[in-house]
Order: C-alpha cells, then structure tokens, then sequence
DNA sequence: GGTCAAAGCGCG
DNA sequence: AAAGCGCGCTTTGACC
C-alpha cells in the first residue's frame, strides 16, 4: 500500500450529470491532466478500458467507467493541452479502441525517465520508488482477497493475445464487475492512484529535466535535457503511436503456404532420425536422446560438457557447436541442425506472427521507447525488427507482410548511416577537415567499403605486391562476389589480385564496423581467419589512414571517463559507471558501449528526427500514406498508389535532411550526405 | 504445474 | 580467464 497521505479519490458516474459536468469544466481549465486506464487486458488491439482515471492539480484524482468519457471529448480535442500518461501509447491506444484521440501533448512520464535514468527500470512501481520513494500497491495485493482461480498470478495477464485465448476477456470484464459491486471505494483507490502517481512523477521529471545539464551539438536549439525531451521524445511518442495503429498487413495465406513445406520437411527429417536410431518414439528435440544416440550408439567423442546447473552433473554438450562440427560425419547431426533452424522459423515466424494478426489482417507491433540505452527503438509482440531478409531467407518471409488492394509499400533505408556519422564526428572545432579521405568517398558517391579498402589497401599491396589496387580493381572483383579468407587466395596472379582486392574489402569493412563496435584484433583474427599480428596491422593501417577516425574513438572515451557518461549528437546520455574502473575488461566494456552510444545514439537521434519531420508534414492525411514500421535505419509506408510517388518525393528528403531541418544553427554542419534508397513494392521483399 | 536464466538466432 | 554494440522470441534445462 502507499507509505504517504494522499488525497480522497472521487467516483463519478453517468448517474450524476451535474457532477460530471462539473469535473469537465475543471479539466476543460487545466494546463497538465494525467490519465490512466482500467482494462480487458494488455493487447492494444483485441482489449477495452473498463475505467479511466484522472488527475491534476495538486489534490485532484477522480476515477470513472469507462462510458463518461463521451463527455470530456472537448478537452481531449484541445490543441493547447498536455495530458501525462505512464506507458502512454497503451493508454491511448485503449482509449482510441473507445473513440477518444487527443489533440493535445501526450507526454509519457516513462520515457522522461528513460532519458535522465537509463540505467534503472521504468514501470511506474519502480519509478515511484525511484523518483518519490513511495512504495504502492499492485493489483494483487490491493484484491488478495477478489483472484479468480486462474488469474492468481500477475502473469496470467500479460501473456497471450485475445485470439488463443477467447474466454479471458470475459472473465477479466466480470472480474472487475465483482470488484466494482463488492469493493468500490478500494477500486476507485487503487485505479485513481496511478493517474495522481504518475502526475507527481512527472511534477519531478520535468524540473530533473529543466536541470540536469545536457551535452549536445545543437545547443541552442537544445540547451536543457527538458527541451531535448520536449523537442524530441515527446513529439516521437505520437509518432510512434501513429505508426503502431497503423499496424502492417499481413497476407496470412501465404504464410500458411510457407508452413506446409517447412512442416513437411521437418516430417521428413523426424522419419529419418527414427530410421536412424530404430526406434519409433525418437524425439529430434530431446537432448538426451540425441545424447544416448550420438555418444553412446555412434561413439562420437564429446566436444565440450554442459555446466550442470545446481546439481553439477556434466552431460555430454549436445550443442550447435557439437553438430556442425559433426553435420559431415554424421547424419544425424545435420538433421538436427536443420530440424531445429525450421523449428525456429516456424516457432518465430510462422506461428508467432500469426497470433498478433487483428480481425483486419493487421499486425501492430510495440515500439519501445523507452528500452534500449542507446536510444534506438526495440520492437515486440511481436519483434517486427528482426523478421529474416529475402537474400538470405529461403522462404521469403518478409513477402507476407504486404500492402493492401490499391496500395503499395514505400521503403527507403539509410545506406551506411553509421559510417556516415562516424566520418561527420571526425569534423570538430580542432580538427575542421577530419577524416577528408573517408569524408570525399561519401561525396564522390563511392562505395565506402571498397573507399576505405583502396585507401589502406593501395599502399600496402604496392609495398608487397608491386601492384596498386585502386578502387575500379575492388569495383571489379566485387563483381565475383565471393567471400573470402586469407587461406583461401589462390595462386595464379591475375585471380590473386582479383582475391586480395575482394579480401581488403571484406576486411577493412570488418574493421569499419567491428571498431563502431569496439572490437579488437582477437575478434578480427577470428571473423578474418587470419592470424593476431595480421588483425594487428590491418586496424593500425585503418587507422593510420584516417588519424581524426582515431581521434574521434579517443575522445568519445576520454570525454566518458571525464564525467561517466557518453551522449550521442542531440545529447541523449548514457552512464557508464565501470568506464574508471581498474578491472580493464569492465572498463573495456564501458569503453565499447562509450564509443558505440556516440554512433548508434546519433544515428537514433536522426531516425528519429526524420519520423517526428515525416509525421508532421501531414502525408496521411494529404495523400493517404502510413508510416508502418522502423527498423532503426529503415522506414516503411504504405500508400495508395496514386499518391505513392509523391509521397516518395516528399519522405526521402526529409530523411536526408532531418538534421538539417533541426532548427539550430549548427545544424547545416554534416560533413557528408546522409542518402537513402528507395523502394516500391507489393511488398516488404520487392520494395527493397 | 510454473518461473527463471541461458543459449541460440533473427534483425540493425 | 575474461576482448564487437543494440535489441526480442523460442526453446531448453534447472529448479520449485
């Protein structure tokens, strides 16, 4: 229960009109009214609120059925007003499932938090505790008495969609009937304390906002944590709203045509590894008889050992590892390996999308605001982030996701976004020119990869070949198009310069990414096949080529240990508690997340700031198009395709420009453009 | 019967 | 002894 005085709490209902009429006149006048909801459930498509709660002021909170807020619609569609949610998205996606969209500012008090506190958790419980030190109730323990057998535990609530499981709207509804009939003073209790909770949070955010200093590029245009907070995150969270309720179609036939030969090869396999063992009830899945079988029947010698758990007996690992390195020798390992990656598919892919489609045949992933440190977005119920890719999916799965009659889907993807940024950091006030090679690859429109390999490749190869590789020979052997290993070059020389150009890209586009990443020439030697010296010598050639690159990567980590946190271009923070540390590989670790904040956290910052530009030049509206789906350097639209090219005209510059549309006068500073391709299509897959 | 963490794998 | 960042989902194994 709550460990501090608060005020009464009021339960209005349509019974008392004048009553209501009255608390809509008080709303009608506030600047900042916080809001939460009482629902079926927690699937933002297939649930309804049951209550709704509000509070503002310093003592007000009130709490109503759900069939009351017909009545407030005029404040809900003033311009001027800001209304505080905790987890705001899930509340007005509950409320628009009842007609309500808000005209106004809606400010998520989670993601306030998020941006001054990554490290700690944000559920409204925790940040109470944080922020204000209360300590309040769950459902659980504010009804112990009240529980329905199958909804004793909390997670009974969260897991699920309303689809698979069709009783539980029901019996959430009667459930909360129950406790409007028998406990309603504890109700109106326990539902108002979140709105007033939450605005009490925000009363603190905002002044932690307004105070806490901010490192960031465009300091007059964001010079507090509170104008980053207001300019970008607030704006984003109906963005992101938008595009959830937007949901992406899903062509659910063609799905299921994909399950049919991945089920019947799975058949197969499973019939072949009963063959193998004579044994009618083997199970691909158990590790213990694919243990007994392996070990014991076939004799293979045991690679590595599981841990034990508690009990501390070591079995014989039967681990990926342990099959690929049997797959040629033994049958069965090469079943299991491709049994489990179509188990996988269709687990993921397959039966996991499948339970989130809407009876529209939409499926309406959540985007995270407040999830991952670097900024980023992450995605789920379900992940459409890491749905696989055409060219290295044999299935095709993103051709499922598709537009509907008349439309198509507009996709246009960032190319080389970090690498991009990386080469705008190396321009500083020291430093004007920075990295002018790498930066004159992006100008001149080349391949950075095959750029930065003629770069540090040329000279080398001259000294040990008597043979300058230029950027046309990497050009050329790309057009062969296969990975290689320094093990592998061969002997004749026309095709060895042909391989070593195709190696030097390769790598020094391991070296490009993996130092983004902060990895070091152990990991290199590994990813390359080639020896530690070797990894070595290819990230000092790197980075003697490109001095301000080094630079940059020196600073990110200098500025860090100077006051324990890293920022990305708009002043986003991350706090890095072990970058001091004298234990090297937690200080090692703090060093790479420290490095990585300043790439990928600008590289956020601009994705975000093209949605928030794309949002507001009114596109939906204006020609019919939807922003579906982010995967963090990647947007896509649907649109009808009349509209669709102009559309296109319209988004892709305001990808390339979002920074430059930021209204600070440093803001025209990129040193390179930041392109994009593309595409139109039926779908995910031919749209790229 | 259920929870939890780790492993494995998908994406950027 | 340790060495590439950021995510989410499913399955598994250990445990209660």
């Amino acid at each position: 229960m709550w460990n501090t005085a608060i005020p009464d709490a009021l339960w209005c209902t349509d019974e008392h009109p004048e009553q209501i009429e009255h608390l809509v006149r008080e709303v009608l006048d506030q600047d900042v009214v916080a809001i939460d909801t009482e629902t079926t459930g927690l699937s933002v498509w297939g649930d309804l609120p049951v209550y709704w709660s509000m509070a503002w002021g310093q003592d007000r909170r009130v709490c109503m059925p759900i069939q009351t807020l017909r009545h407030f619609k005029p404040a809900f569609a003033e311009e001027g007003k800001r209304w505080v949610f905790a987890n705001a998205k899930f509340d007005m996606h509950m409320l628009a499932n009842v007609g309500v969209e808000f005209a106004g500012e809606c400010i998520d008090t989670q993601v306030m938090h998020a941006l001054l506190y990554e490290e700690e958790p944000h559920g409204l419980k925790e940040m109470a505790k944080h922020v204000l030190g209360w300590r309040w109730s769950d459902f659980f323990d504010a009804f112990p008495l009240l529980l329905v057998p199958d909804m004793s535990k909390p997670a009974k609530m969260l897991k699920g969609g309303g689809l698979s499981q069709p009783n539980r709207r029901e019996t959430l509804r009667e459930l909360w009937a129950r406790v409007e009939q028998n406990h309603l003073s504890r109700l109106v209790d326990y539902a108002s304390n979140d709105a007033y909770g939450t605005l009490r949070i925000y009363e603190k955010l905002l002044k932690e906002l307004h105070t806490t200093p901010i490192h960031s590029l465009y300091s007059t245009w964001l010079p507090t944590m509170e104008a980053l907070f207001f300019h970008t995150e607030a704006p984003f969270t109906k963005v992101l709203y938008t595009c959830e309720r937007n949901g992406v179609y899903v062509d659910r036939d063609y799905l299921q045509t994909l399950r049919e030969p991945m089920e019947a090869e799975k058949d197969r396999l499973a019939r072949e590894a009963r063959t193998l063992t004579g044994s009618m009830t083997f199970n691909i899945n158990s590790d213990d008889q694919m243990r007994e079988y392996l070990f014991k029947k076939c004799g293979l010698a045991p690679l590595t050992y599981t841990k034990g758990g508690k009990t501390g007996d070591k079995k014989p690992s039967v681990d990926k590892g342990c099959l690929e390195h049997y797959q040629h020798e033994n049958r069965m390992a090469a079943i299991a390996l491709r049994f489990s990656k179509l188990d996988h598919m269709i687990g993921t892919y397959i039966d996991g999308m499948d339970e989130h489609v809407d009876l529209k045949g939409r499926i309406h992933c959540r985007f995270n605001q407040d999830v991952a440190r670097t900024g980023r977005l992450s995605a789920s119920n379900p992940n459409m982030q890491n749905v696989p890719k055409p060219d290295s999916d044999e299935f095709k799965l993103r051709r499922a996701f598709c537009a509907t009659p008349n439309h198509s889907l507009l996709v246009n993807d960032y190319e080389q976004l970090e690498m991009r940024l990386l080469a705008c950091a190396t321009v500083t006030d020291q430093n004007p020119a920075g990295a002018k090679e790498m930066i004159q690859i992006f100008l001149d429109e080349k391949d950075i990869h095959m750029g930065n390999a003629a770069m540090v490749y040329g000279p080398l190869y001259e000294k040990q070949h008597g043979w300058r590789m230029g950027y046309d020979d990497l050009v050329n052997a790309k057009k062969t198009d296969k990975k290689v290993k320094a093990g592998e070059l061969p002997e004749s020389a026309l095709d060895q310069h042909c391989q070593l150009a195709l190696f030097a890209r390769n790598a020094i586009k391991s070296v490009g990414f993996g130092l983004n990443y902060g990895m070091k020439e152990k990991k290199l030697a590994r990813q390359l096949g080639i020896s530690e010296q070797e990894a070595i010598a290819i990230i000092d050639a790197y980075l003697d080529t490109y001095p301000a690159v080094s630079e940059f990567y020196a600073a990110a980590i200098e500025e860090t240990r100077g006051h324990g946190f890293s920022f990305s271009i708009l002043g986003r923070r991350r706090y890095h508690p072990s970058i001091n540390s004298y234990n090297k590989y937690d200080r090692w670790s703090d060093e790479r997340k420290a490095v990585n904040m300043a790439i990928q956290g600008s590289a956020a910052d601009l994705v975000r700031m093209a949605m928030i530009f794309i949002h507001r030049a009114g596109l939906d509206k204006k020609l019919g198009c939807r922003m579906l789906l982010q995967v963090h350097d990647e947007l896509m639209f649907e649109c009808p395709n009349e509209t669709i090219k102009e559309a296109q005209s319209i988004i892709g510059p305001i990808m390339q420009n979002a920074f430059k549309m930021c209204p600070d006068p440093r803001a025209g500073d990129l040193a390179v453009p930041l392109t994009i391709s593309s595409g139109i299509g039926h779908d995910w897959s031919s749209a790229k």
